[in-house]
DNA sequence: ATTGACCTTAGACCATACTCGAGGGTTTAT
DNA sequence: ATAAACCCTCGAGTATGGTCTAAGGTCAAT
């Protein structure tokens, strides 16, 4: 059994992280000694784990919520609803590259439309692009 | 001259997104009238037209502000200065993009790991591979 | 004269993911 | 025995970009 300033350490986050993670719904309560201490189990170790990687992913913790959910049901879910989940994300990771490239598009022909001189910026295209309507 | 309404209508956004941006000193204060209602002029309305513009590209509240510090001053500031601005940008989008796109990577192959059928999900590899540390 | 549309302010609230401080108890090491 | 290091709770603060509410004043039309 671990406290908390243990299991923080192995997982790499916060004290306060956890206590975050709990008050979320994230980690179960779990048990407490005599003085009222956090003990951590393998299976929250497992659990924390689980938030970790899933969060490296990119999921919110709500996503995070979620899944879960489904690992704790995760006899009565199939693989079919699991895929499909983690699809819907990728979906809209996709809108999001979307987004960020067309960002990433206006920002470089605003970029190359400017001369880079040294000249006053009075007359500077970048300026002036940016005053325009763009719808 | 413009009233709140009138300006809000014209730039798309809500009454209180102008107030928003004028308490966030994106638009200075302007006129009022007899009964204290904001008063916009045409200059209001460019300034509106380029934080609009510079939100499309992407920049933030934060760097909008310094934005418009560098074209209130732009006949002190050179093309390079601005430019400069602009690049630095690029660079943040483009750590954006590669995170996103590690993500992306992340999340596909989950997905092409997972059967997808209908058995139950009890070794559902993408839970497996959620639950192990990344890092 | 009164209804409805518009304007004012200050301050609270939303989501996201923490982080920190105050005030207090416990455990461990010297 | 006492100090450092750890634990507890609750509540507030951070950043981002607004949105909404309450309680009120103003303006145009009927």
């Amino acid at each position: 059994m671990l406290k908390i300033g243990q299991l923080a350490a192995l997982a790499s986050v916060s004290r306060d992280t956890l206590r975050f993670y709990e008050k979320h719904g994230l980690i179960t309560p779990g048990e407490r000694n005599d003085a009222g201490y956090r003990l951590y189990s393998e299976t929250d170790v497992h659990r924390i784990s689980f938030i970790m990687g899933a969060k490296e992913v990119g999921f919110t913790l709500n996503e995070i919520h979620q899944l879960l959910e489904l690992e704790v049901t995760k006899d009565e879910k199939s693989c079919h609803d699991i895929k499909q989940f983690v699809d819907a994300k990728i979906s809209i990771v996709n809108q999001r590259l979307a987004e960020i490239k067309r960002i990433k598009k206006s920002l470089q022909t605003l970029s190359s439309a400017c001369c880079g001189g040294d000249e006053p910026a009075t007359h500077c295209t970048i300026l002036e692009a940016l005053s325009e309507q763009t719808n």
